[in-house]
DNA sequence: CTAGTATCCGTGCGATCGCTCAGTTTTCAT
DNA sequence: ATGAAAACTGAGCGATCGCACGGATACTAG
């Protein structure tokens, strides 16, 4: 899986220094987590570098030693929410049988945009692209590569259909721009049952073969 | 349709004063092209009200004129590209059969993303929710609606399912999000007739009957 | 213990932001 | 032609923003 690590090229959006002694890691994540609660409960335009590092008990000056820029805060922040994502949806036994395997992939992102909602639709929807549009397409690269080797492994199931890199982007963006939508405008429903059933059986119905 | 018009509430989010005579009309609509423009090329973030002022050839002055802040300039954008997008979708004759239906639904989504991509990916996810939610929340209903009244016309060729309502919300989020989520990662795809297939074919197999 | 490095601190600068307001110009009804 | 209403103007205010910097403090290796 794609991961920066400790030796990547610095950008404007990630992280300017690595922290060596725990203290510092303290920071570092006390400072992703304040911004995380800010932007849940007021929004991007709110989350000022200041407000920040006041809300995570560190002075601006050891934000600005880490984070190279606001909107690396945000970008690291996103890479670190990936990253459990795709831990989840990987942490499963191999050779399942199909209609599992969708059921386990939606499950996941369902439970990934349950935990916390509105976090993750302002991660989506409010925090400037180019601020983790690096971050993104790793992790689609990521997430696409699981989901092409789903289809792989289960390819005398399918459909005739087009290519499968084709069918794999299309359905990674499908399951997860629906999800993030509900999580968006209609977080009650995700708790519905209904909701992952009907994602289930669309993918379902469209993937496999019948019978 | 929903529609706030001269003797709407007025709001934080709406116009503050209507235009009366036609340069002012004109002064209105440089103000949004402006913003759109700006919004477009280089984000949220730089979309400054004396930039947009600015670029619409019109004093900032004049700006407050009509709009109450900031947010309600994005408000207004977003009510009127909805309602060209509504009017699109509705410009159709009736009773044509389900899967005419499905192709019309899914090809006036993505028509509608394809003429602009990147200013309605940033009105989506850039702009602070707050500033279009009220004029979302009249959209989806519209479209709720529609959807709604699509279903229940062809109400005998459905797949035994859950309440109509709940699929029809389901649908409309399905198809817009996966519609959004190209547009925003993905634009040249849009142009792709493998995409709106495989969208029209998701959506029939999932609601229709087989056969 | 000491030298060197990692970490932390917070004042405050320059820029920009959203927006107000007092005044001028244009249009319209009469 | 004239008065009122509508529209337009732009200097500039107060607040806030992202962030640099110079120096204090804590930690670690030798």
């Amino acid at each position: 899986m794609n991961n920066a690590g400790p030796t990547g090229a610095n950008s404007r959006y990630s992280l300017r220094k690595h922290p060596k002694q725990q203290r510092s890691v303290a920071t570092v994540t006390a400072i992703l987590d304040a911004a995380a609660r800010i932007l849940t409960e007021s929004g991007y335009a709110t989350a000022s570098t200041n407000r920040i590092a006041e809300r995570a008990g560190v002075s601006i000056g050891s934000l600005y030693e880490y984070f190279p820029g606001k909107e690396a805060i945000f970008g690291e922040l996103r890479r670190r929410e990936a990253l459990k994502a795709y831990a989840e949806l990987m942490a499963r036994p191999r050779l399942e049988n199909p209609r599992d395997g969708i059921r386990h992939i939606v499950g996941s992102r369902l439970r990934w945009m349950r935990r916390n909602p509105t976090l993750y639709a302002a991660l989506e929807s409010e925090v400037p692209r180019q601020a983790i549009a690096e971050v993104e397409a790793d992790i689609v690269e990521d997430f696409m590569a699981a989901s092409l080797a789903f289809l792989e492994a289960h390819q005398d199931l399918l459909r005739p259909s087009v290519e499968l890199r084709f069918l794999a982007e299309f359905l990674m963006h499908a399951v997860s721009a629906t999800a993030n939508t509900y999580g968006l405008r209609r977080p009650e429903r995700l708790d519905d049952p209904q909701l992952e059933q009907a994602m289930v059986e669309m993918v379902e119905r469209y993937l496999l073969k019948d019978g």
